[in-house]
DNA sequence: GGAAAGCCGAACTTCAGAGC
DNA sequence: GCTCTGAAGTTCGGCTTTCC
């Protein structure tokens, strides 16, 4: 049996086929490389682990990897230390790594820090939840008492002057209430999760085909063969647009060309549609002379760039903030 | 005449897309 | 990851129409 990592609930969730190919056959999945954007982004949420490591000044790291992590975890609490990082477990073929792990004296339990390289929102996104869910249920099927479940994000509010205190740069929510309101769920979820990987067939086609193209899941491209690059899952705003989708996926109708002239869309949409199939574009020259007409000439043009940091590099600014340069 | 259903517009919420 | 914009969807209240 294969072991299920957070990672894997987390493609279970967006998909269950994907998680299927992924472990099966990733092979055949279209994983689109990571931009320099995106890359950077990773960094910055590595960047706010670190920071989170300076609110347990007293924590140590596990330093090794995969089963090296699980018996070097086993060994760092043996010898009773009460704050670690990197902390992985492994129960009933789950596996999850817990980026802070602290011991509560006075109430004698175990605390889960999930870090997150976001802003805190009042509403917490339900993906941090899932995650932190599955971690609470790993440790408790490892036997481990787990009283309460923190999420550490950055401090939306905070802005940098001088030297970075970590207290004020992130902020502690208590979402334990929410992540046992998961428990239920989830604890169904494991076993469908197993039952798909005993399964050596391909899955059936998933639900995506009824998702807009952001949607799809990299074995999208493998389950639906027939779906052109360019289809109806790229009309303009169609993901809102569920019963839409929905009827011109059961009409075969995967084409743009053959959206039905009387198929009711909204106006932009249907826009979108008639440029595609008469291959004529919609320009507003009187609207555009209009505009620029207004302007007052000579007009004046700056180019500049921006970069986002989370953790911010100078003084007045705020977690994410753009930051104008040019080069 | 009163209840239910339908319609419509305003206000509000959600979400996609673009940019970095 | 965040912000911003604006379209689409949802909700709700008021009004009208229909039916019993």
């Amino acid at each position: 049996m294969n072991t299920i990592t957070k990672s894997d609930f987390i493609r279970y969730l967006e998909c269950p086929a994907y998680f299927w190919f992924f472990k099966k056959k990733p092979e055949v999945l279209d994983n689109q490389e990571l931009s320099d954007f995106d890359k950077e982004l990773i960094k910055n949420g590595q960047e706010v682990e670190r920071w989170a490591r300076k609110l347990f000044p007293q924590g140590v790291l596990v330093e090794s990897r995969k089963k090296a992590a699980i018996q070097e975890t086993k060994e760092l609490l043996n010898s009773g230390k009460k704050t670690i990082f990197q902390v992985t477990f492994e129960a009933e073929n789950l596996y999850a790594m817990v980026d802070i792990l602290s011991w509560d004296d006075s109430n004698g339990y175990w605390i889960i820090n999930e870090v997150k390289g976001t802003s805190a929102q009042d509403k917490k996104k339900d993906e941090h939840l899932y995650d932190a869910a599955f971690q609470y249920i790993l440790l408790k099927m490892a036997g481990y008492k787990v009283g309460k479940v923190n999420l550490i994000e950055l401090n939306k509010e905070f802005r940098k002057q001088g030297e970075i205190n970590a207290r004020k740069l992130l902020q502690i929510t208590d979402i334990t209430d929410n992540v046992k309101g998961l428990e239920e769920e989830i604890n169904l979820m494991i076993p469908d999760m197993k039952r798909i990987l005993g399964n050596n067939r391909e899955p059936l086609p998933c639900e995506c085909i009824y998702k807009s193209r952001n949607n799809h899941c990299p074995a999208f491209k493998h389950l639906y063969p027939d779906v052109p690059d360019y289809s109806v899952h790229d009309i303009v705003r169609i993901g809102l647009s569920k019963k839409k989708l929905e009827a011109l996926i059961e009409d075969n109708c995967y084409t743009i060309e053959e959206v039905p002239k009387d198929f009711k869309l909204t106006k932009y949409q249907r826009n979108h549609v008639e440029v595609t199939q008469t291959k004529i574009p919609i320009i507003k020259t009187i609207k555009i002379t209009e505009k620029l007409n207004e302007l007052v000439y000579p007009l004046y043009f700056l180019d500049y760039e921006t970069y986002p940091t989370a953790v911010p590099i100078y003084d007045g600014c705020k977690p994410y903030q753009q930051v104008p340069f040019q080069y």
